[in-house]
DNA sequence: TTGTAGGCGTTATCAT
DNA sequence: ATGATAACGCCTACAA
């Protein structure tokens, strides 16, 4: 397959009987071009097809029009039957694409990929990197910020790493979940938490503890990593710890659906014998049995805040906020 | 927030004292460079931090080192809670990671974003193309690889588009499922099938015809575009249309959730009032009530068959299969 | 309004 | 083995 040689902007300024300048004005919008000479020089570029070469573009203009979103995930994780990444993605491409950005996806689960990612950002391959999610004290995104590129998170940095962020009030929408239960009576309220190297595993489980706190009650905790199979796991844990559960708050709705199946398992049923509410609220939260009670997040709207924020601030634009916190919400069906 | 001004091969030649011409070979692995100052070379590149540009790179090599992923959907298609494009895409990431190449995902459901897919692949910004998923007789695969660019589609493009692919035994897989219900004494098998601009959605009807067909049986058809909510109507209206059904092969997992919905809600059993049949064999549908007999197709095994092509391809590999076509198989669980 | 010319950071082709 | 030097294709002062 032998590529056909593309047309230069001297190939199209030759046709146009024009200088090289004046092609490279009509192709990039200048206005102080003659109605003339501007329609000659675009009859020219459609005869010859031609498009811009972008390598050259960004050589001098020191932009590439492409954003990276990065996953400190591995592949397996991001795309699991857990929704959360791909309307992450959503939301970011939606967002790009009105810019007319292009969107270039990094995995970067491993440690060999990490040193990747960081890479091809420093080679100045993208005008801004956005990460999908944050592990522990990960120093990239400080790192990259440091030297310039513009960056922007999903969810709140551990330690204070100097980098805008968008998440959602975790703590507020797992305190109204809880106090929920407490008010329709449950006294044996257990949680399965998220993982607790990550923001949403740790506020959540906050929210968990402050709302028993203050209700005075016992809490019965176990940790999950937002799978459904380690709901399972996790739910059959806390059973045999207490038998005599009433209700349980599951940090994600994956979990909450593997708490589910390991609550049938078991012989219970819900929510009469035990109260179940899960997080995120995925579609597929309507359709299990019993629906489930869960905490909305707007996760695709977190994507799109993010590209937007992002946007801004490669664009240079001032007084951007250093953090935006979504709201989240209880959603109430049948499970508790 | 001021860039960093980021060093240049002559800054690293200056600092190690030697020409831009030897830098460069250290930096690429030449062999012909004497260890003393491959040594001294390397070190200055690591005092300055120094990253080559790609975008100086890209302009002499007429390489890029991405490759992009077309979706030729919307981004609500994409990210839904279907999980074959997101299966799609870990496969195919899986594999370029592996190559060190990075994926440039592009949602393209409209008629903008499809010009606007043709403008970037022509102007040399990706190595090579992939397409996710095929509708109608899309022009744009033809197009570019005429261009020379190499291309490679997900799904048997429809009409006589010359353009490599990877697909799936759709006709194979759908055979045995219908078979397995006729050979449990099912006589009045429906079927719901896929959008019928897609040869998923052909080709899978085409099986269902074939095999009820061989065996004498009257067909019953109803049209969905693969989403839940899609299997629920058409499960209604086979009913509406045929309330002693005893069976159905639904052409999608989603679809088939769909369907046993709707059919729980008309107080059918299943599958002893009637059996049901899924293609995809997603995780999810393990843990549907009652688990679902499914077609398996190997999705992510798809997106990493297209990315090792369309590598193979990019590097002018010769003798590469125009089309591979991997192989389905019927699980069977308890719903059929 | 239009053209000339220099430079963006690399790689590659020559000599040396 | 190493160093000049010419592309690569485009944008943008600066001149005219």
């Amino acid at each position: 397959m032998v590529t056909r040689e593309r047309p230069t902007l001297e190939a199209v300024a030759r046709r146009a009987g024009v200088s090289r300048a004046t092609v490279s004005r009509v192709v990039n919008g200048s206005t102080s071009v003659a109605a003339s000479i501007r329609e000659a020089v675009t009859r020219a570029v459609d005869e010859l097809g031609y498009v811009p070469n972008q390598a050259a573009r960004s050589l001098v203009t020191q932009r590439t029009e492409s954003i990276a979103l990065i996953l400190p995930e591995t592949a397996n994780r991001v795309f699991s039957d857990d929704l959360f990444f791909p309307a992450i993605i959503r939301g970011v491409g939606v967002e790009l694409e009105a810019a007319d950005k292009q969107l270039v996806l990094m995995m970067a689960g491993s440690a060999r990929s990490h040193g990747r990612v960081e890479r091809y950002a420093v080679a100045g391959h993208v005008d801004g990197v956005m990460f999908a999610s944050m592990h522990g004290a990960d120093p990239l995104p400080g790192t990259l910020a440091r030297l310039g590129i513009p960056v922007i998170c999903s969810g709140r940095p551990i330690g204070r790493a100097d980098v805008p962020y968008v998440d959602v009030d975790h703590f507020g929408g797992v305190c109204a979940a809880v106090r929920h239960l407490v008010a329709a009576g449950r006294r044996r309220i257990a949680t399965i938490a998220g993982p607790q190297d990550m923001v949403a595993g740790i506020d959540r489980l906050a929210g968990y503890r402050a709302t028993l706190e203050e209700a005075g009650l016992v809490q019965h905790v176990a940790i999950g990593d937002f799978t459904r199979e380690s709901g399972i796991q996790a739910m059959r844990a806390l059973l045999a710890g207490d038998p005599a559960l009433d209700a349980v708050f599951v940090a994600s709705d994956m979990m909450a659906h593997g708490a589910l199946i390991a609550l049938k398992d078991a012989g219970r049923r819900v929510p009469s014998d035990v109260a179940v509410i899960g997080f995120d609220d995925f579609e597929i939260s309507r359709y299990s049995d019993p629906p489930l009670t869960t905490v909305r997040q707007p996760i695709a709207d977190m994507g799109r805040t993010m590209a937007r924020q992002l946007l801004g601030l490669v664009n240079g634009e001032q007084g951007l906020p250093d953090a935006v916190v979504l709201p989240t919400e209880l959603v109430v069906r049948e499970s508790a």
